[in-house]
DNA sequence: GTGAAAGCGCTAACAC
DNA sequence: GTGTTAGCGCTTTCAC
């Protein structure tokens, strides 16, 4: 056992003392050299390095209001869209100097406000990844600070959005193909911009390419959420089913494996977001998201709101695509393997508007 | 297009004003209630709450040195290793009332020493996670600010391990027993503690158990590294391998079947970490690792050594076991399917020693 | 170009 | 219990 105290560092006044100059001009080497004499400049450094000087950001964030920090804020980390998500952010961040705070609401509304309510004081600015907040809390908070959504539209607010509308036309596209006339939507948080997308898109496909669609909520968007409903989705009409992500399509693929009901022999299944690759059994076929490229997007966009010191109110859209692999295959009819369950439990669509 | 600031917010001494008492008074309200009257607290709360007043924590920390942020640094957070004991970490700091910065050093020792000192003054402490740095630098950054690492075995910090050692004998008894008697073990980043340990086990068990190990370095751990030494591994004696990590067994999965090598019929494949579960095909026998738990317990060490401002020199020793899935069979002898390349390459042992 | 002085918002002795 | 008085380390007018 030791004391855990560090030995106190060199302040801007020790270099000052060293040099001989004032602490003023210290705090001007570090911060807008080029308003000093470069000789000095370079005196200043040089005494620095040889103290071991580095420039205290606590000090400088009370004086200036700026700690060149960001929060970066997601509904759960070991959701595998997220970390690439991440990485990107974390990177790009990096790259323009800033560090960041991670915030995990463990897709929680409430967690959430809370942990911007303790970072607001800490950060610049917000990047929320499908937040869970209400429209309400997150113009509050834009407000106070810059703040860029992903996967969430609210005007005003500077968003990259990850629009599966596209890929889940060819999606359904693909499954009337297929001949599959009747599809499940296994929807995910009601709370979720990307879910209410994926059902609006779900219901324009559903007119244009004559399928019928039933649905099926899963909440939480888990592996065991999935796995969960299966006896459901076996005890529907669909003989397809798409998922809201590629998680609960994995853990109904394993579901639908234990009742002995064939993938995509007697039910074809797509997911969403394309984060597990062809690492399932069969590969599973999904509608692709480049979620790295939202992450880094969406700090961009902030650095630059920061840089500027001006706010627009962009709407960036990325695109998505199908990725057909091997749980889809042509519609065949026999499908409920065994007596499971009576009630042929058709799911109840949450009806909230995109703008909560 | 409009202007970024926000009003500037209630301090301290607004609070003092309305409830006509001193600075330090309000300062007690909320840093040591027990210290004042019970009655005057709540009128300063009251006040407090009326006004909109927060305590600046920039301006408590420069003038405590507390700011209550903590720092993970991991080497990749896409890796999947990671997001589960960073979501355990996060939510364990949270609990104690401690936001958390996100570091990513790319698996780069210079950049994770970059990112530490930038967030050397904003953090009560470090949680490094597989660190990329030198022992020196880590034992410096010790100096400073309380630190634990985890999978790195430095004496004098604490420091939370996975041992693989006994997944490891158990994967290389279970090969055993399946008649194999050649295993390649296609190892990590040479700076890290885990593929140190493994290749130390692997040793162990190739005495222990009477088969023969080769050497194969993938390098980074990732699923291309692994696709890429695939070609290599064919080219081997050895009629199983085991990898540094589920990443890098995937990768090799993938390459084996793009040259039409059967596995487990041709070759056994076991990986480390157990993060893909069984999402693979074939499944993936693994050696398993609680990496949530390993985040969680750092950062409670962490924060009991902030909170009682000691350090002890504590090694916290995780075990782990071997999980059987598909991807395992008995040994054959019909490799080599295609003639594909000459260089035999054995690959080239990295002998760095465990305290580097 | 450089220095002097006044804060940024809070906490921490030390008095009373 | 509560007020007084100094800082924490830095930036930033405003002079020179």
């Amino acid at each position: 056992m030791f004391p855990t105290k560090s030995a106190t560092a060199p302040t801007i006044s020790d270099v000052a003392k060293a040099v001989g100059v004032s602490r003023a001009t210290v705090s001007r080497a570090f911060s807008r050299p080029q308003m000093i004499s470069e000789a000095t400049v370079k005196r200043i450094r040089a005494a620095a390095e040889e103290l071991g000087y580095v420039p205290n950001l606590i000090a400088r964030a009370l004086s200036t209001g700026k700690q060149g920090n960001i929060a970066i804020v997601v509904p759960d980390i070991a959701n595998p869209f997220f970390p690439p998500l991440l990485r990107a952010a974390q990177l790009s961040a990096e790259a323009a100097g800033m560090s960041v705070f991670l915030g995990n609401s463990d897709e929680e509304g409430a967690r959430e406000l809370k942990l911007v309510e303790r970072l607001v004081m800490q950060v610049e600015g917000f990047v929320l990844a499908c937040s869970r907040m209400p429209d309400r809390k997150i113009r509050d908070l834009a407000l106070r600070q810059p703040v860029v959504l992903i996967n969430r539209d609210i005007a005003g607010i500077p968003r990259v959005l990850i629009d599966t509308a596209a890929g889940i036309d060819a999606a359904v596209a693909h499954l009337a193909q297929l001949q599959h006339r009747c599809v499940v939507y296994v929807s995910g948080p009601a709370a979720s911009w990307s879910d209410q997308q994926r059902r609006l898109a779900m219901r324009r496909a559903s007119a244009r390419y004559k399928v019928k669609i039933e649905w099926l909520p899963a909440g939480k968007p888990t592996f065991n959420a999935g796995k969960d409903v299966a006896r459901r989705v076996i005890a529907m009409q669909a003989t397809a089913a798409i998922t809201f992500d590629d998680f609960v399509a994995h853990g109904l693929l394993a579901g639908m494996t234990e009742y002995g009901v064939a993938v995509p022999g007697d039910l074809s299944i797509i997911g969403c977001d394309d984060v597990l690759g062809a690492s399932t059994h069969p590969a599973l076929t999904s509608v692709s998201a480049r979620c790295d490229e939202a992450g880094r997007m969406a700090v961009e966009l902030l650095s630059a709101i920061l840089r500027t010191g001006t706010r627009s109110d962009t709407r960036c859209v990325l695109d998505t695509d199908l990725v057909v692999r091997a749980t889809t295959a042509a519609c065949s009819l026999k499908k409920k393997p065994v007596a499971l369950l009576g009630s042929s439990h058709t799911g109840r669509q949450r009806s909230r508007s995109a703008s909560e």
